[in-house]
DNA sequence: AAAAAAT
């Protein structure tokens, strides 16, 4: 018998014409499923396949994913209706069960009724096209997890897809970890530990455990929880050392911020030795907003066949920012143009970056001098402190928080409207740092309202290097003049 | 330079 043959209720028939035409007509209406399900790549989305022959596919509704109803429950509580761009096309490459549908020669029985026709010999894929159940006696399409570099601007829902992932595998009745987040800030993984607890909460047994500085755990425990989500010191040390997680029973492993993670500058060493100790086939998650050549090519080295998606450049995102700058002489008159623009940006929330965490607690001191009501966050801060003052800003009792590149990824807060560059972005060698440019004035303008960016400049050095920024986006940045009311009143607006 | 850290 060839291979993927017809089997129908007599395993051993031959395969008749009327088999045969009815193969046809299965395999006819199921490319016409495939394709109108096929990914718009004229569209902003790239994808690159690890296997390019498989059909490739997005999902327009949460329902098509067939994700366990518990789980449905917590996305629709969470108020989705309806997939982001990027998670129309990373979902289906995500999740465990679409894939893992009939092979071509598996001998099982593959034929589903669909619409009073019986459809047999289906191929990869069909039961997900279909929103059908997979057959019973199938083999498994590969059985390892897909890997995901993906990459999209801030505000798209990139979250709320790994998210999604990580409680699609999870086993609650399991009580130890099973999914592993690493986030580069304590601020985000306490946000992303969020999104987590409020989309599983339809799951009773589920548990999340924050590994970040200061949570302690006594000598020789174990922890329980289902995820983990936390820092990446933290985590190597209750991986490796303390042994309160064992990494071989991790299934899924997600890399947020992932450019950050794995930059020699960042957190290369410790993400990567833990990626090390987890088992071979653990899912890999690589998410980010910006992925630099260098960054984008060892990304693709250490995950190995990688599902890759692009969302298209960055211009989107600026669209919707209108950016500024203002001129000054020097480090008091930068200030005194924050005091005139304190009461426009007020209306909403505001962000003000700062280059070092000494600018920033300088800066909070000087304009409560002035009376001028700012919160300050930084590394230096306790953790308990910081989370204070994060949660304030986020219930809007803060207007104004003054910060460094501690709050330059990821956090989302929907008030906040305008971004000021007291510091503009550099790295340490003095050039200009357009990653985090894009990744500050991204938290404004998210989900598609409009934002306001205003640049600090003081003196020759850092115009020059405003307009390398300027030329690397191709987006004019104006000149605004702090001193004339009219101006500022235009901005506020 | 900032962040991560039971160093």
């Amino acid at each position: 018998m060839p291979m993927g043959a017809v089997v129908k209720s007599n395993a051993n028939a031959e395969k008749t014409e009327e088999d045969e035409k009815e193969d046809r007509a299965a395999q006819s209406l199921l490319n016409k499923l495939i394709r109108s399900n096929l990914v718009d790549n004229t569209n902003q989305v790239e994808v690159l396949q690890r296997d390019p022959s498989s059909p490739l596919y997005s999902v327009k509704s949460f329902e098509e994913l067939r994700l366990k109803p518990q789980l449905l429950q917590g996305v629709y509580a969470m108020g989705f209706n309806r997939p982001s761009k990027i998670q129309e096309n990373a979902l289906p490459l995500m999740l465990a069960e679409p894939i893992s549908v009939c092979s071509p020669g598996c001998p099982g029985t593959h034929s589903v009724d669909y619409a009073g026709l019986e459809l047999r010999n289906l191929p990869p894929y069909a039961s997900q096209v279909l929103g059908l159940k997979a057959c019973s006696t199938t083999a498994r399409l590969g059985s390892d997890p897909q890997n995901l570099i993906a990459q999209s601007q801030s505000g798209t829902g990139k979250t709320a897809a790994f998210v999604l992932a990580m409680l699609s595998q999870v086993e609650p009745a399991n009580n130890y970890p099973q999914c592993l987040c690493l986030s580069p800030t304590y601020e985000l993984a306490l946000q992303t530990g969020k999104v987590i607890e409020q989309m599983g909460k339809f799951y009773p047994e589920l548990k999340l455990a924050y590994a970040v500085r200061g949570n302690k755990l006594e000598r020789g425990q174990k922890v329980s929880e289902q995820i983990v989500i936390g820092t990446p010191g933290t985590v190597l040390d209750w991986c490796s050392k303390l042994k309160f997680i064992d990494p071989k029973k991790i299934k899924v492993f997600v890399l947020d911020e992932a450019d950050v993670m794995i930059a020699t500058q960042g957190h290369q060493d410790q993400s990567i030795r833990i990626q090390r100790m987890l088992p071979r086939n653990c899912q890999m998650l690589l998410f980010s907003a910006t992925f630099e050549d260098s960054v984008w090519k060892f990304a693709q080295k250490v995950v190995p066949d990688p599902n890759i998606i692009k969302l298209k450049r960055e211009e989107e995102t600026l669209d919707t920012i209108k950016q500024y700058y203002v001129l000054c002489n020097n480090r008091e008159e930068k200030f005194q143009a924050l005091c005139n623009l304190y009461g426009a940006i007020t209306i909403a929330q505001a962000m003000v970056f700062c280059h070092t965490r000494k600018t920033a607690s300088w800066l909070a001191a000087e304009l409560s001098k002035e009376g001028h009501q700012v919160a300050l966050l930084s590394g230096e801060m306790m953790v308990e402190q910081r989370a204070a003052v994060i949660e304030r800003f986020r219930e809007g009792k803060e207007k104004v928080l003054v910060t460094t590149n501690v709050c330059a990824r990821g956090i989302d807060v929907e008030q906040v409207s305008v971004v000021i560059n007291f510091d503009l972005p550099v790295d340490k060698d003095g050039n200009p740092d357009n990653e985090t440019y894009l990744h500050r004035i991204g938290r404004t303008g998210r989900f598609g309202k409009r934002g306001l960016a205003v640049n600090m400049v003081d003196s020759k050095h850092s115009m020059n290097i405003l307009n390398r920024i300027q030329e690397h986006f191709n987006k004019k940045i104006e000149r605004l003049d702090t001193d004339d009311l009219d101006e500022i009143e235009k901005i506020a607006n």
